[in-house]
DNA sequence: CGCCAAGACGGAGGCTCCTCCGTTTCACCA
DNA sequence: TGGTGAAACGGAGGAGCCTCCGTCTTGGCG
Protein backbone atom coordinates (compact mmCIF):
# COMPACT_ATOMS: atom_id res chain seq x y z
CA UNK A 1 0.00 0.00 0.00
CA UNK A 2 2.17 2.77 1.22
CA UNK A 3 5.33 0.20 0.42
CA UNK A 4 8.44 2.70 0.24
CA UNK A 5 10.25 1.96 -2.78
CA UNK A 6 14.13 1.06 -2.80
CA UNK A 7 15.23 1.99 -5.39
CA UNK A 8 13.84 5.19 -5.18
CA UNK A 9 16.48 7.87 -4.74
CA UNK A 10 16.30 9.89 -1.45
CA UNK A 11 15.33 13.32 -1.97
CA UNK A 12 17.85 16.49 -1.76
CA UNK A 13 18.03 17.63 1.88
CA UNK A 14 17.21 21.49 0.17
CA UNK A 15 14.29 20.22 -1.54
CA UNK A 16 12.84 18.41 1.50
CA UNK A 17 13.06 21.61 3.14
CA UNK A 18 11.64 23.87 1.00
CA UNK A 19 9.03 21.30 0.79
CA UNK A 20 8.07 21.78 4.75
CA UNK A 21 8.49 25.42 3.95
CA UNK A 22 5.86 25.39 1.38
CA UNK A 23 3.44 23.07 3.41
CA UNK A 24 4.06 25.40 6.55
CA UNK A 25 3.42 28.82 4.71
CA UNK A 26 0.21 27.32 2.45
CA UNK A 27 -1.30 25.68 5.58
CA UNK A 28 -1.29 29.35 7.54
CA UNK A 29 -2.13 30.89 4.22
CA UNK A 30 -5.39 29.06 3.94
CA UNK A 31 -6.49 29.17 7.77
CA UNK A 32 -6.03 32.81 7.57
CA UNK A 33 -8.12 33.42 4.64
CA UNK A 34 -9.38 31.71 2.00
CA UNK A 35 -7.78 29.40 -0.57
CA UNK A 36 -7.99 32.23 -3.22
CA UNK A 37 -4.37 34.14 -1.88
CA UNK A 38 -2.47 34.57 -4.78
CA UNK A 39 0.45 31.31 -4.77
CA UNK A 40 2.87 33.44 -5.37
CA UNK A 41 2.08 35.22 -2.16
CA UNK A 42 2.58 31.61 -0.76
CA UNK A 43 6.02 31.31 -2.38
CA UNK A 44 6.97 34.07 -0.84
CA UNK A 45 6.14 33.97 2.69
CA UNK A 46 7.85 30.46 2.22
CA UNK A 47 10.69 32.14 1.21
CA UNK A 48 11.03 30.29 -2.03
CA UNK A 49 10.89 31.30 -5.64
CA UNK A 50 7.72 30.68 -7.74
CA UNK A 51 9.46 28.08 -9.57
CA UNK A 52 10.09 26.14 -7.02
CA UNK A 53 6.47 26.01 -5.62
CA UNK A 54 5.13 25.13 -8.97
CA UNK A 55 8.10 22.02 -9.19
CA UNK A 56 7.00 20.38 -5.75
CA UNK A 57 3.02 21.02 -6.26
CA UNK A 58 2.31 21.33 -9.79
CA UNK A 59 -1.18 22.51 -9.66
CA UNK A 60 -2.76 24.67 -6.87
CA UNK A 61 -4.84 21.09 -5.98
CA UNK A 62 -1.82 19.37 -5.53
CA UNK A 63 -0.68 22.43 -2.92
CA UNK A 64 -4.45 21.91 -1.28
CA UNK A 65 -4.53 18.10 -1.33
CA UNK A 66 -1.06 17.96 0.32
CA UNK A 67 -1.99 20.34 3.23
CA UNK A 68 -5.34 18.18 4.35
CA UNK A 69 -3.82 14.73 3.40
CA UNK A 70 -3.11 14.00 7.27
CA UNK A 71 -6.81 14.92 8.19
CA UNK A 72 -8.28 13.36 5.53
CA UNK A 73 -6.17 10.42 5.85
CA UNK A 74 -7.49 10.09 9.64
CA UNK A 75 -11.43 10.19 8.00
CA UNK A 76 -10.63 7.22 5.97
CA UNK A 77 -8.81 5.23 8.17
CA UNK A 78 -12.17 6.06 10.55
CA UNK A 79 -14.09 3.24 8.77
CA UNK A 80 -12.60 0.18 10.08
CA UNK A 81 -13.29 1.61 13.53
CA UNK A 82 -16.60 2.23 12.55
CA UNK A 83 -17.13 -1.10 11.18
CA UNK A 84 -16.25 -3.01 14.08
CA UNK A 85 -18.64 -1.08 15.73
CA UNK A 86 -21.77 -1.02 14.23
CA UNK A 87 -23.10 -2.92 11.60
CA UNK A 88 -22.90 -1.52 7.79
CA UNK A 89 -25.33 0.29 6.67
CA UNK A 90 -25.26 2.44 10.26
CA UNK A 91 -21.20 2.46 9.90
CA UNK A 92 -21.69 3.66 6.35
CA UNK A 93 -23.76 6.52 7.28
CA UNK A 94 -21.81 6.99 10.42
CA UNK A 95 -18.93 7.18 7.69
CA UNK A 96 -20.51 9.24 5.64
CA UNK A 97 -21.18 12.08 8.14
CA UNK A 98 -17.61 11.90 9.06
CA UNK A 99 -16.20 12.47 6.15
CA UNK A 100 -19.13 15.38 5.72
CA UNK A 101 -18.08 17.26 8.75
CA UNK A 102 -14.50 16.90 7.89
CA UNK A 103 -15.58 18.53 4.09
CA UNK A 104 -17.35 21.46 5.75
CA UNK A 105 -14.78 22.29 7.75
CA UNK A 106 -12.28 23.01 4.69
CA UNK A 107 -14.60 24.80 2.79
CA UNK A 108 -11.69 26.33 0.96
CA UNK A 109 -10.18 24.03 0.52
CA UNK A 110 -13.18 22.86 -1.63
CA UNK A 111 -13.38 24.99 -3.89
CA UNK A 112 -9.99 24.53 -5.42
CA UNK A 113 -10.70 20.80 -5.36
CA UNK A 114 -13.78 21.37 -7.56
CA UNK A 115 -11.84 23.63 -9.75
CA UNK A 116 -9.21 20.82 -10.40
CA UNK A 117 -11.97 18.42 -11.22
CA UNK A 118 -13.15 20.80 -13.18
CA UNK A 119 -10.66 20.86 -15.49
CA UNK A 120 -9.82 17.23 -15.34
CA UNK A 121 -6.37 18.05 -15.14
CA UNK A 122 -5.06 16.34 -12.36
CA UNK A 123 -6.59 12.92 -12.36
CA UNK A 124 -7.80 11.51 -8.94
CA UNK A 125 -4.97 11.73 -6.77
CA UNK A 126 -3.87 10.21 -3.67
CA UNK A 127 -6.84 11.26 -1.66
CA UNK A 128 -9.41 10.06 -3.77
CA UNK A 129 -8.43 6.89 -3.50
CA UNK A 130 -8.21 6.65 0.07
CA UNK A 131 -11.99 8.04 0.19
CA UNK A 132 -12.49 4.81 -2.21
CA UNK A 133 -10.87 2.14 -0.23
CA UNK A 134 -12.80 3.12 3.06
CA UNK A 135 -16.08 3.04 0.95
CA UNK A 136 -14.75 -0.17 -0.36
CA UNK A 137 -13.85 -1.63 2.87
CA UNK A 138 -17.67 -0.74 4.51
CA UNK A 139 -19.60 -1.74 1.04
CA UNK A 140 -17.40 -5.62 1.26
CA UNK A 141 -18.28 -5.89 5.04
CA UNK A 142 -21.79 -5.11 4.13
CA UNK A 143 -21.80 -7.41 1.44
CA UNK A 144 -20.73 -10.09 3.13
CA UNK A 145 -23.62 -9.67 5.73
CA UNK A 146 -26.28 -8.44 3.10
CA UNK A 147 -26.91 -5.48 4.61
CA UNK A 148 -25.59 -3.66 1.94
CA UNK A 149 -25.67 -4.39 -1.67
CA UNK A 150 -22.88 -6.00 -3.75
CA UNK A 151 -22.74 -5.02 -7.33
CA UNK A 152 -21.99 -1.25 -6.35
CA UNK A 153 -18.71 -0.07 -7.70
CA UNK A 154 -16.94 1.56 -4.66
CA UNK A 155 -16.01 4.29 -6.85
CA UNK A 156 -19.05 4.98 -8.20
CA UNK A 157 -20.29 5.63 -4.71
CA UNK A 158 -17.46 8.11 -4.64
CA UNK A 159 -18.50 10.01 -7.66
CA UNK A 160 -21.86 10.22 -6.09
CA UNK A 161 -20.39 11.62 -2.95
CA UNK A 162 -18.01 13.73 -5.20
CA UNK A 163 -21.46 15.27 -6.33
CA UNK A 164 -23.27 15.64 -3.41
CA UNK A 165 -20.30 18.08 -1.65
CA UNK A 166 -20.05 19.99 -4.76
CA UNK A 167 -23.49 20.75 -4.82
CA UNK A 168 -23.97 21.41 -1.26
CA UNK A 169 -20.91 22.83 0.19
CA UNK A 170 -21.26 26.22 -1.42
CA UNK A 171 -25.12 26.92 -0.84
CA UNK A 172 -23.98 26.12 2.70
CA UNK A 173 -27.48 23.80 3.61
CA UNK A 174 -26.32 21.16 5.88
CA UNK A 175 -30.45 19.55 5.69
CA UNK A 176 -29.73 18.91 2.62
CA UNK A 177 -26.39 17.49 2.68
CA UNK A 178 -28.20 15.18 5.23
CA UNK A 179 -30.93 14.00 2.94
CA UNK A 180 -28.18 13.64 0.11
CA UNK A 181 -26.15 10.98 1.95
CA UNK A 182 -29.43 9.35 3.05
CA UNK A 183 -30.08 8.91 -0.69
CA UNK A 184 -26.67 8.13 -1.26
CA UNK A 185 -27.71 4.75 1.71
CA UNK A 186 -30.28 4.22 0.33
CA UNK A 187 -29.37 3.55 -3.18
CA UNK A 188 -26.61 0.73 -1.69
CA UNK A 189 -29.31 -1.23 0.50
CA UNK A 190 -30.74 -4.18 -1.61
CA UNK A 191 -33.88 -4.38 -2.29
CA UNK B 1 -43.13 31.52 -16.14
CA UNK B 2 -41.67 32.62 -19.18
CA UNK B 3 -43.54 36.33 -18.65
CA UNK B 4 -42.18 39.07 -20.23
CA UNK B 5 -41.98 41.91 -17.96
CA UNK B 6 -43.69 44.53 -19.92
CA UNK B 7 -41.95 47.37 -17.71
CA UNK B 8 -39.06 46.32 -19.59
CA UNK B 9 -37.41 48.47 -21.46
CA UNK B 10 -36.44 47.54 -25.27
CA UNK B 11 -33.07 47.05 -25.54
CA UNK B 12 -30.91 49.05 -27.89
CA UNK B 13 -30.73 47.92 -31.36
CA UNK B 14 -27.27 48.09 -31.36
CA UNK B 15 -27.07 45.87 -27.87
CA UNK B 16 -29.40 43.45 -29.18
CA UNK B 17 -27.53 43.24 -32.55
CA UNK B 18 -23.72 42.63 -30.60
CA UNK B 19 -26.02 40.34 -28.09
CA UNK B 20 -26.28 37.79 -31.21
CA UNK B 21 -23.47 38.62 -32.87
CA UNK B 22 -21.27 37.44 -29.92
CA UNK B 23 -23.54 34.12 -29.67
CA UNK B 24 -22.75 33.55 -33.13
CA UNK B 25 -19.26 33.50 -32.90
CA UNK B 26 -19.64 31.53 -29.40
CA UNK B 27 -21.34 28.85 -31.15
CA UNK B 28 -18.32 28.37 -33.93
CA UNK B 29 -15.72 28.87 -31.35
CA UNK B 30 -17.47 26.13 -29.53
CA UNK B 31 -18.36 23.97 -31.81
CA UNK B 32 -15.09 24.21 -33.84
CA UNK B 33 -12.82 23.65 -30.60
CA UNK B 34 -12.36 23.32 -26.93
CA UNK B 35 -14.84 25.83 -24.60
CA UNK B 36 -11.52 27.21 -23.41
CA UNK B 37 -10.95 29.10 -26.29
CA UNK B 38 -10.01 33.05 -25.00
CA UNK B 39 -12.99 35.02 -24.72
CA UNK B 40 -10.77 37.83 -26.04
CA UNK B 41 -11.06 35.52 -29.35
CA UNK B 42 -14.93 35.26 -29.14
CA UNK B 43 -14.94 39.30 -29.18
CA UNK B 44 -12.70 39.49 -31.58
CA UNK B 45 -14.78 37.25 -34.05
CA UNK B 46 -18.08 39.06 -33.19
CA UNK B 47 -16.29 42.06 -34.09
CA UNK B 48 -17.06 43.88 -30.37
CA UNK B 49 -14.73 44.53 -27.26
CA UNK B 50 -14.40 42.29 -24.74
CA UNK B 51 -15.67 44.77 -22.59
CA UNK B 52 -19.06 44.56 -24.32
CA UNK B 53 -19.00 40.84 -24.33
CA UNK B 54 -18.54 41.12 -20.44
CA UNK B 55 -21.31 43.12 -19.95
CA UNK B 56 -23.54 41.08 -21.75
CA UNK B 57 -22.73 37.95 -20.69
CA UNK B 58 -21.04 38.22 -17.18
CA UNK B 59 -18.87 34.92 -16.78
CA UNK B 60 -18.23 32.33 -19.18
CA UNK B 61 -20.69 29.95 -17.99
CA UNK B 62 -23.33 32.78 -19.11
CA UNK B 63 -22.20 32.38 -22.48
CA UNK B 64 -21.92 28.98 -22.82
CA UNK B 65 -25.37 28.59 -21.17
CA UNK B 66 -26.72 31.34 -23.55
CA UNK B 67 -25.29 29.50 -26.43
CA UNK B 68 -26.86 25.92 -25.34
CA UNK B 69 -29.79 27.24 -23.84
CA UNK B 70 -32.38 26.22 -26.65
CA UNK B 71 -31.05 22.68 -27.03
CA UNK B 72 -30.79 21.90 -23.48
CA UNK B 73 -34.68 23.54 -23.08
CA UNK B 74 -35.41 20.40 -25.85
CA UNK B 75 -34.43 17.97 -23.37
CA UNK B 76 -35.92 19.17 -20.38
CA UNK B 77 -39.19 19.64 -21.97
CA UNK B 78 -39.24 16.43 -23.38
CA UNK B 79 -39.96 15.12 -19.86
CA UNK B 80 -43.89 15.29 -20.07
CA UNK B 81 -43.89 13.19 -23.49
CA UNK B 82 -41.88 10.14 -22.08
CA UNK B 83 -43.90 10.21 -19.45
CA UNK B 84 -46.86 9.84 -21.90
CA UNK B 85 -45.70 7.07 -22.74
CA UNK B 86 -44.30 5.12 -20.22
CA UNK B 87 -44.43 4.65 -16.39
CA UNK B 88 -42.51 7.24 -14.24
CA UNK B 89 -39.46 4.91 -12.94
CA UNK B 90 -39.05 4.06 -16.49
CA UNK B 91 -39.82 8.24 -18.26
CA UNK B 92 -37.54 8.86 -15.46
CA UNK B 93 -34.66 6.52 -16.48
CA UNK B 94 -35.10 7.84 -20.01
CA UNK B 95 -35.08 10.67 -19.46
CA UNK B 96 -31.83 10.34 -17.57
CA UNK B 97 -30.54 8.90 -20.69
CA UNK B 98 -31.49 11.58 -23.15
CA UNK B 99 -29.99 13.88 -20.54
CA UNK B 100 -26.51 12.23 -20.65
CA UNK B 101 -26.83 12.06 -24.25
CA UNK B 102 -26.89 15.83 -24.54
CA UNK B 103 -24.14 16.10 -21.98
CA UNK B 104 -22.32 13.95 -23.83
CA UNK B 105 -22.21 15.94 -26.89
CA UNK B 106 -21.25 19.09 -25.29
CA UNK B 107 -18.12 17.54 -23.25
CA UNK B 108 -16.61 20.98 -23.65
CA UNK B 109 -19.66 22.95 -22.39
CA UNK B 110 -20.20 20.90 -19.28
CA UNK B 111 -16.66 21.32 -18.37
CA UNK B 112 -17.63 25.41 -17.83
CA UNK B 113 -21.22 24.70 -16.72
CA UNK B 114 -19.49 22.74 -13.95
CA UNK B 115 -17.40 25.68 -13.07
CA UNK B 116 -20.56 27.95 -12.97
CA UNK B 117 -23.23 25.36 -11.37
CA UNK B 118 -20.92 24.05 -8.69
CA UNK B 119 -18.85 27.46 -7.96
CA UNK B 120 -22.18 28.97 -7.17
CA UNK B 121 -21.29 32.05 -8.30
CA UNK B 122 -23.34 33.26 -10.80
CA UNK B 123 -26.37 31.36 -9.14
CA UNK B 124 -26.89 30.71 -13.30
CA UNK B 125 -30.57 29.50 -12.53
CA UNK B 126 -32.08 29.04 -15.58
CA UNK B 127 -31.08 26.09 -17.32
CA UNK B 128 -31.15 24.60 -14.01
CA UNK B 129 -34.49 25.00 -13.16
CA UNK B 130 -35.71 23.73 -15.96
CA UNK B 131 -33.73 20.33 -15.27
CA UNK B 132 -35.16 20.65 -11.74
CA UNK B 133 -38.89 21.03 -13.55
CA UNK B 134 -38.43 17.87 -15.33
CA UNK B 135 -37.38 15.89 -12.65
CA UNK B 136 -40.40 16.84 -10.46
CA UNK B 137 -42.98 16.70 -12.88
CA UNK B 138 -41.66 12.73 -13.13
CA UNK B 139 -41.50 12.60 -9.52
CA UNK B 140 -44.89 14.24 -8.98
CA UNK B 141 -46.04 11.20 -11.28
CA UNK B 142 -44.44 8.55 -9.31
CA UNK B 143 -45.04 9.54 -6.10
CA UNK B 144 -48.94 9.46 -7.57
CA UNK B 145 -49.11 6.10 -9.07
CA UNK B 146 -46.75 5.00 -6.32
CA UNK B 147 -43.83 3.95 -8.42
CA UNK B 148 -41.21 6.51 -6.99
CA UNK B 149 -40.92 7.71 -3.35
CA UNK B 150 -42.94 10.86 -2.40
CA UNK B 151 -40.39 12.36 -0.10
CA UNK B 152 -37.46 13.31 -2.47
CA UNK B 153 -37.20 16.78 -3.17
CA UNK B 154 -36.39 17.20 -6.91
CA UNK B 155 -33.29 19.81 -5.79
CA UNK B 156 -31.82 16.76 -4.62
CA UNK B 157 -31.82 15.04 -7.67
CA UNK B 158 -30.38 17.69 -9.49
CA UNK B 159 -27.62 17.63 -6.69
CA UNK B 160 -27.23 14.14 -7.62
CA UNK B 161 -26.93 13.99 -10.84
CA UNK B 162 -24.16 16.76 -11.35
CA UNK B 163 -22.38 15.13 -9.19
CA UNK B 164 -22.54 12.17 -11.74
CA UNK B 165 -21.89 14.08 -14.98
CA UNK B 166 -19.37 16.07 -13.03
CA UNK B 167 -17.23 12.68 -12.14
CA UNK B 168 -18.05 11.04 -15.47
CA UNK B 169 -17.46 13.13 -18.16
CA UNK B 170 -13.84 14.01 -17.52
CA UNK B 171 -13.11 10.44 -17.81
CA UNK B 172 -15.53 9.54 -20.08
CA UNK B 173 -16.51 6.08 -19.17
CA UNK B 174 -19.91 5.58 -20.63
CA UNK B 175 -20.29 2.93 -18.63
CA UNK B 176 -19.99 4.38 -15.34
CA UNK B 177 -22.55 6.59 -16.53
CA UNK B 178 -25.09 4.28 -16.78
CA UNK B 179 -24.37 2.52 -13.46
CA UNK B 180 -24.50 5.79 -11.73
CA UNK B 181 -27.68 6.83 -13.58
CA UNK B 182 -28.86 3.31 -12.59
CA UNK B 183 -28.45 4.39 -8.57
CA UNK B 184 -30.22 7.34 -8.76
CA UNK B 185 -33.02 5.77 -10.07
CA UNK B 186 -32.66 3.13 -7.21
CA UNK B 187 -32.58 5.66 -4.50
CA UNK B 188 -35.52 7.23 -5.65
CA UNK B 189 -37.69 3.96 -5.93
CA UNK B 190 -40.00 3.25 -2.71
CA UNK B 191 -38.67 -0.07 -0.72
C1' DC C 1 -34.53 68.47 -38.08
C1' DG C 2 -31.47 69.04 -34.24
C1' DC C 3 -30.62 68.26 -29.35
C1' DC C 4 -29.57 65.48 -25.49
C1' DA C 5 -29.42 62.08 -21.90
C1' DA C 6 -29.44 57.15 -21.20
C1' DG C 7 -26.93 53.68 -22.00
C1' DA C 8 -23.76 50.93 -25.02
C1' DC C 9 -19.08 50.58 -26.70
C1' DG C 10 -14.17 49.07 -26.35
C1' DG C 11 -9.66 48.51 -24.91
C1' DA C 12 -6.00 49.69 -21.63
C1' DG C 13 -4.49 48.06 -17.30
C1' DG C 14 -4.00 45.42 -13.06
C1' DC C 15 -3.87 40.83 -11.44
C1' DT C 16 -2.86 35.99 -11.28
C1' DC C 17 -1.48 31.82 -13.39
C1' DC C 18 2.03 28.86 -15.02
C1' DT C 19 6.21 27.83 -18.03
C1' DC C 20 10.78 27.96 -19.23
C1' DC C 21 15.54 27.97 -18.72
C1' DG C 22 20.07 29.80 -17.11
C1' DT C 23 22.26 29.46 -12.60
C1' DT C 24 23.30 27.27 -8.22
C1' DT C 25 23.57 23.54 -4.91
C1' DC C 26 23.84 19.02 -3.22
C1' DA C 27 25.30 14.19 -2.64
C1' DC C 28 27.94 10.60 -4.12
C1' DC C 29 32.39 8.62 -5.56
C1' DA C 30 37.23 8.20 -6.43
C1' DT D 1 39.08 16.13 -0.17
C1' DG D 2 37.80 17.57 -4.75
C1' DG D 3 35.21 16.63 -9.00
C1' DT D 4 30.92 16.07 -11.34
C1' DG D 5 26.42 15.76 -13.08
C1' DA D 6 21.79 15.26 -11.56
C1' DA D 7 18.53 17.83 -9.56
C1' DA D 8 16.75 22.03 -7.44
C1' DC D 9 16.41 26.98 -7.44
C1' DG D 10 14.10 31.39 -8.82
C1' DG D 11 12.06 34.88 -11.36
C1' DA D 12 11.19 37.05 -15.85
C1' DG D 13 7.72 36.77 -19.21
C1' DG D 14 3.74 35.36 -22.02
C1' DA D 15 -1.24 34.65 -21.73
C1' DG D 16 -5.91 35.01 -20.15
C1' DC D 17 -9.35 37.06 -16.93
C1' DC D 18 -12.09 40.77 -15.69
C1' DT D 19 -12.79 45.82 -14.39
C1' DC D 20 -13.16 50.49 -15.09
C1' DC D 21 -14.11 54.58 -17.29
C1' DG D 22 -13.77 57.96 -21.08
C1' DT D 23 -15.97 58.13 -25.65
C1' DC D 24 -19.58 57.36 -28.91
C1' DT D 25 -24.37 55.90 -30.55
C1' DT D 26 -29.13 55.64 -30.42
C1' DG D 27 -33.71 57.04 -30.37
C1' DG D 28 -37.17 59.98 -28.32
C1' DC D 29 -38.75 64.82 -27.92
C1' DG D 30 -39.39 69.69 -28.87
Amino acid sequence: MSAPDPSARRPRSDAARNRERLLTAARNAFTAADDTVPLETIARDAGVGIGTLYRHFPTREALVEAVYAAELDAVATSAPALLAAHPPEVALRAWLDRYAAFVDTKRGMITTLRAGWQSGRTATPATRERVTAAIAAILAEGARTGALRADVDPEDVTAMLLGVFLSTTVGGDPERTGRLLDLVVDAVRPR
